[in-house]
DNA sequence: ATGATAATAGTAATCGTAACTAATAAGGGC
DNA sequence: GCCCTTATTAGTTACGATTACTATTATCAT
């Protein structure tokens, strides 16, 4: 809710992620951001993912292993990674029943469960057909 | 299946863990550890509880912001953390049903999904009981 | 006991990210 | 359009978690 300035650093910053076919880390967003702006520096674009986050424009990915990764579909949805290429897909969110939520937290004796985080983990169609082989 | 041999330094990593009545991350190991062995070295801290949890007598828990933990539990189960203080509970496992599975595999297009990691977020009743106040 | 070699201590290196600081530039008011 | 306040930047250093490296030590099959 701070008033944010817009600059073309930023703006960039959003525009690479949005752009993106997949799910980039802050690293290929710096290497494409740097073809356009050749001296931005790599806490900037760490600072302008983090900011565009917080704005809601985009989506940050902690995974549990690597990089944080930056999504540029805000919808709800969650994910599936190959296991053998890291390739990462968006799925439709899954909803756990309430009572499963309510038994879970009575067995932690916690006093509520407000977030669930869910992914998925699997073999890929283009791994399976090489692994076919 | 590698040949692993007996060493004092990895049997006092796994006592460590078994003994901890959380979840430990490897620096709360070395420095339980130092007690017994002054001169151990992080790095074979580190080794032993990648080891001992590739021989499944602890588990690696890779969570998504911070460092990794280890559970001395091995059996089947959760884990549930609280949002304010960070403490985590075991939870008994809750599975997805196959049906949904499928869906989340026909949406993304894999050949299967053998995986699903599931973590659970809320408040625990110390940290309700306090911002009740 | 002894020899091959797995594991160790100690240290340096790596990776992802955050913090710091002086210089720059948005953008609101005139 | 021109200031002025201050958010943001470039450049750099620092940091925490983990891995890699290397010479030395210790396990265990023979």
């Amino acid at each position: 809710m701070a008033k944010t300035r817009n600059t073309k650093q930023k703006a960039a910053v959003l525009a690479a992620v949005k752009r993106a076919k997949h799910h980039p880390d802050a690293k290929w967003v710096y290497e494409q951001v740097s073809r356009e702006i050749p001296n931005i520096s790599l806490g900037t674009v760490y600072r302008a993912l983090a900011s565009l986050s917080a704005e809601g424009l985009i989506r940050e990915y902690r995974q549990a292993d690597g990089p944080a990764l930056y999504d540029p579909n805000i919808d709800d949805h969650l994910h599936i990674h190959c296991s053998v290429c890291g390739r990462i897909e968006d799925v439709p969110p899954v909803e756990i029943p309430q009572d499963v939520l309510e038994s879970v937290r009575r067995a932690s004796a916690f006093a509520k469960v407000d977030r669930v985080h869910l992914e998925f983990h699997g073999l890929c169609s283009a791994c399976a057909a090489e692994t076919a082989t």
